[in-house]
DNA sequence: GTGAAAGCGCTAACAG
DNA sequence: CTGTTAGCGCTTTCAC
């Protein structure tokens, strides 16, 4: 079990060098003579040594790692994100190490532990929510006392640099899409309150009701928590109002789809009963029944610009609370139509994209 | 920037003790007076300390890291695996850490990397992809040189320790469903033959088949690549037969869901026209349209299993080729009805479930 | 270009 | 119970 493993001194004395040679010629091989790696090489390939990263770390004082953490692995939307920063992250020489929160503080003050202990360099959040110590230092007014960069998500206060699409403008033109096919009764499934994503792309919602002189009804607001089960249950509430709205806008595809389901479960068609529009552009979205009109965010470029600011956090070059805001484009499938038309749009329509 | 962080030398000397009793404390409290800990812990309270984790892996050569990788971190089957093993992880002093492959086998290698390069103990794979230093060793007959627990996945010629159900009955119970149902000529969406998994549920299908004296049909087998674009595109496939089948069977709930979309559009109605059962239930099966019959695995149980053996693995107490097998469950929805009933089954009907 | 040597921060003998 | 000390394997001055 236990067979010594081979280190920089085996190599560095069966190679006939120094072990400060050994080590240059695999970290800085231009100042070493060629013949010289070249014969380090060799000897490694024979011994089948790998340099304890650990050991660097110690003496480096940095381990290259970055870490990611997402609030649950599942959802579709964050898997372009978490791409995108790996491609940055792998062109840079980090490595990324992801981590699950299930929305739950605890696992995520384990994951931020890992950056005082220097198993990692920094963490990038997907998500809303905050490690502790974090939360700690905004209401102290100090900045982040980890290298931070927000990807998705804003949070009032806090300094460190975020990348976001800007869900105002963009639950702004879900909206107005609706209104543009004769919806008047457009009724919403916001996310949690506590989170400034739900609250900008409620305040999206209501700013396209209010530019079409549409009085803001209460009633047509109902929270869910970005789950397929809470559209579903949001989607019921909404239907039980007299009059009910004849469109709804999700603040998510997940809810969008259980609101869906509602729907359909209530015997209305859609679109023509019902049209609905989604949230995330996430895989499943165009495989919904009906396929799902809804926002897409540039994910992979998100996440490239989020490793992007980690670097340069990470080399004290980013200006606090830098903001990187980036396109969103409206997705236009089957779940909305037009209303006023005689002849209900159906199946089987190419689908069609409206840049932002 | 680099304001310096306090070390266990700090604290040693502010609390007036030895470098080693702070250590102890901190790690074997049991042999340390009570009041010295007391004191050591106000020290590091107030100089806001927290051990070198790196430098802790380096001296005891372990990092007490478990690498777990997954295909695709989207697909929603991995996710209850995954917490699975973050449980039983946590409990024993372990943190996980998440690599994601996007079936790439450079990224996977990467991953694997960091346990010779010390920055893991184990690793935990999830999906069909071997690292490539552990298939030579396969080649070679040799056991894997990395600490290795496949969870869902079995690789013929490998002595690492595997958690699986039993793929071959749960595919021919899902199949036996259909022929219940008085279906006899029933197609099938397998996964990629490369895979044993998939040739697995294959040979469950066929089985199932055999059992009932039905003539297996070359044709009726379309092979898809696990995502929903090649459900939808077999899917399409199959139902240019003549006849076409009046019940599918796909190797997991993603192909099912692009299954049921060509349907859908060819006019089918399920499952009066045509009957669909996925696998893994995952959670947009039962809002899939109709809900979708499908196998559920017990995957927080699948990780936690995993994570035992990975532990018992580095430990040395695990026979080689240990293989744990967990048991499934048929989950009845409304994608597969009576066939032969007169009133065709309608929507909002319970879910029922059968026991495996 | 290369080598010698001093640690990075911690843990685990060993001694008391 | 506590202190002293020798490294873990690597990188990086500083010499030559």
């Amino acid at each position: 079990m236990c067979k010594k493993v081979t280190n920089i001194r085996d190599i560095a004395k069966l190679a006939g060098v120094s072990v400060a040679t050994v080590s240059r010629a695999l970290t800085k091989p231009e100042v070493v003579r060629p013949a010289t790696i070249e014969k380090v090489k060799r000897t490694i390939a024979a011994l089948d040594y790998s340099p304890n990263a650990v050991a660097s770390s110690l003496r480096r004082q940095r381990s290259d790692n970055i870490i990611v953490v997402v609030p649950n692995i599942h959802n579709p939307f964050y898997s372009g994100i978490v791409q995108g920063i790996e491609n940055i992250a792998h062109d840079n020489g980090y490595k990324i190490l992801l981590g699950e929160t299930q929305d739950n503080q605890d696992r995520l003050d384990r994951y931020t532990a890992m950056i005082a202990s220097r198993g990692a360099d920094g963490l990038v959040l997907l998500g809303s929510l905050l490690p502790t110590v974090v939360r700690e230092s905004i209401n102290a007014g100090k900045e982040s006392p980890v290298p931070l960069v927000l990807a998705c998500e804003r949070f009032d206060g806090l300094l460190s640099p975020s990348v976001e699409i800007d869900n105002v403008a963009a639950s702004r033109l879900a909206t107005e899409h609706l209104l543009g096919q004769g919806h008047e009764r457009i009724g919403t499934i916001s996310g949690p309150s506590a989170n400034t994503l739900s609250v900008d792309r409620l305040q999206g919602y209501r700013a396209a009701l209010r530019k079409s002189q549409i009085r803001f009804d209460r009633q047509l607001v109902v929270e869910g928590d970005f789950s397929i089960r809470s559209g579903y249950q949001a989607m019921l509430q909404l239907l039980a109002l007299n009059p009910p709205p004849s469109a709804v806008v999700c603040a998510n595809d997940e809810m969008a789809i259980g609101a869906q389901k509602a729907a359909r479960e209530l015997g209305l068609d859609m679109p023509e009963d019902l049209a609905v529009v989604g949230f995330d552009d996430i895989r499943f979205a165009q495989y919904a029944v009906p396929p799902l009109t809804t926002i897409a965010q540039p994910t992979i470029e998100i996440g490239e610009t989020a490793m992007r600011l980690m670097i340069r956090v990470l080399t004290a070059s980013v200006a606090p609370g830098e903001r990187v805001v980036l396109p969103h484009e409206l997705i236009v499938r089957e779940s909305t139509g037009r209303r006023l038309s005689t002849a209900p749009p159906r199946r089987a329509r190419p689908t069609r994209r409206a840049k932002s």
